[in-house]
DNA sequence: TATCCGTGGTC
DNA sequence: TGACCAAGGAT
């Protein structure tokens, strides 16, 4: 190590500082000009709902949930129905589940106040090592090491580490740490995490444009674009199933709700069949309708693709008198009865994007055919 | 340690 | 179209 890189370590938090001062974005959970600090549960809520997602997504929810609750006490006093179907669409949806969980601890074991530690924070529910270092830095004002997936993208340049991801993870740490200036900690991790998701991104990087291009090695070396290297992850595997729409002649769908763990856990469906890798055929699928009817197969099937498989859905409609009829009907995979939703209640429903699609493609069908 | 867990955007 | 990626955590 040259004494000149050491030097440009010294400087390093300084210069990004200067630039978050000036290039920091606004966003609406921190805190603005005149406020001494943020809000505990401001950043927490962000936190949780920017856990491997954009900041553009997460915006409108971020306000949406501060309007229904804008106090941890308010959130933990919420059904978690309601706090899954204001999530829905969100993803990842034992956030949602966590979330709750975590503002009813907050009231019940510290009185409604968020623990300043970031040891008493990783204890948590949905609160782990990333999340709580942010909270205590940005919430709290406290030297924490914050390393998400933009600081080990800037690290990985500045440090030009050649060793793929997830193994550089220790070493990636390590330079962190060294980084990671005593004071103004908060806004130091906000400021990495900027400079990555705006400057030093994945794809075509604006090395122009960095305050602290003078110290990378990466860009040096000229490989800042081939940088973080990361192991090749398998290939998705492809899986199938279909879903059963029921319309009735007064504006009511049937849904039903998910297992209460695994994929999409607790949450609203259109029943249907178990979603297995290969192919059944169309007689095959329809054999697991939840009740006998005149089943009309869309043309095209539902697709979407989850974090660890591709999903084909084909989707059977089919619309009846609900009173006249008095089925019948079946469970849904979660092995909970089926209910009815009126058409314009959906959205006080926690559906699935999935199941957002499936029902788009039912109502289409519907409208069709009259 | 490896796998599971959503979604939308990009190239 | 498909692969990759984004403010990770739980098991």
């Amino acid at each position: 190590m040259t004494g000149r890189e050491i030097g440009n370590r010294d400087r390093h938090a300084e210069i990004l500082l200067s630039w978050y001062d000036v290039q920091g974005r606004t966003l609406p959970w921190r805190y603005k000009k005149g406020d001494n600090q943020a809000n505990p549960y401001h950043v927490w809520l962000s936190e949780m709902m920017l856990q491997q997602t954009t900041v553009k997504a997460v915006i409108p929810y971020f306000k949406k949930f501060l309007e229904l609750w804008p106090t941890v006490g308010m959130l933990a006093e919420a059904s978690l129905d309601d706090v899954l179907t204001q999530w829905a669409g969100l993803g990842y949806y034992a956030r949602a589940r966590n979330l709750h969980k975590c503002a009813i601890a907050v009231v019940k074991d510290y009185g409604g106040i968020f623990p300043a530690s970031e040891a008493e924070l990783l204890k948590l529910p949905g609160i782990g090592p990333y999340t709580s270092a942010a909270i205590a830095a940005i919430a709290f004002g406290q030297r924490a090491v914050v390393v998400d997936g933009n600081v080990e993208r800037v690290v990985s340049r500045i440090f030009r580490v050649e060793l793929p991801l997830p193994d550089s993870r220790p070493a990636l740490r390590g330079y962190a740490a060294e980084l990671t200036p005593p004071n103004r900690s908060g806004d130091y991790a906000q400021a990495m995490m900027d400079l990555g998701a705006v400057v030093c991104t994945s794809r075509s990087p604006s090395c122009l444009l960095c305050p602290v291009s003078c110290h990378c090695q990466a860009l040096a070396s000229g490989v800042v674009a081939e940088l973080p290297r990361r192991k090749k992850k398998a290939a998705k595997p492809r899986r199938s199933g279909a879903c059963f729409f029921v319309l009735s002649s007064d504006g009511h769908i049937l849904l039903g709700k998910r297992p209460d763990k695994g994929l999409l856990a607790k949450m609203a469906e259109v029943p249907g069949t178990e979603w297995a890798e290969g192919t059944r055929s169309i007689a095959e699928l329809e054999e697991d309708a939840p009740f006998q009817a005149s089943w009309v197969l869309l043309e095209k099937p539902v697709l979407h693709v989850f974090t660890h498989f591709h999903l084909t859905l084909q989707v059977f409609a089919v619309s009846l008198n609900r009173k006249k009829d008095e089925i019948i009907i079946g469970q849904s995979s979660g092995n909970g009865k089926l209910y009815w939703v009126q058409q314009d209640r959906l959205a006080g429903q926690p559906l699935p994007s999935v199941m957002q699609k499936v029902v788009v493609a039912g109502q289409e069908h519907a409208g069709m055919s009259g």
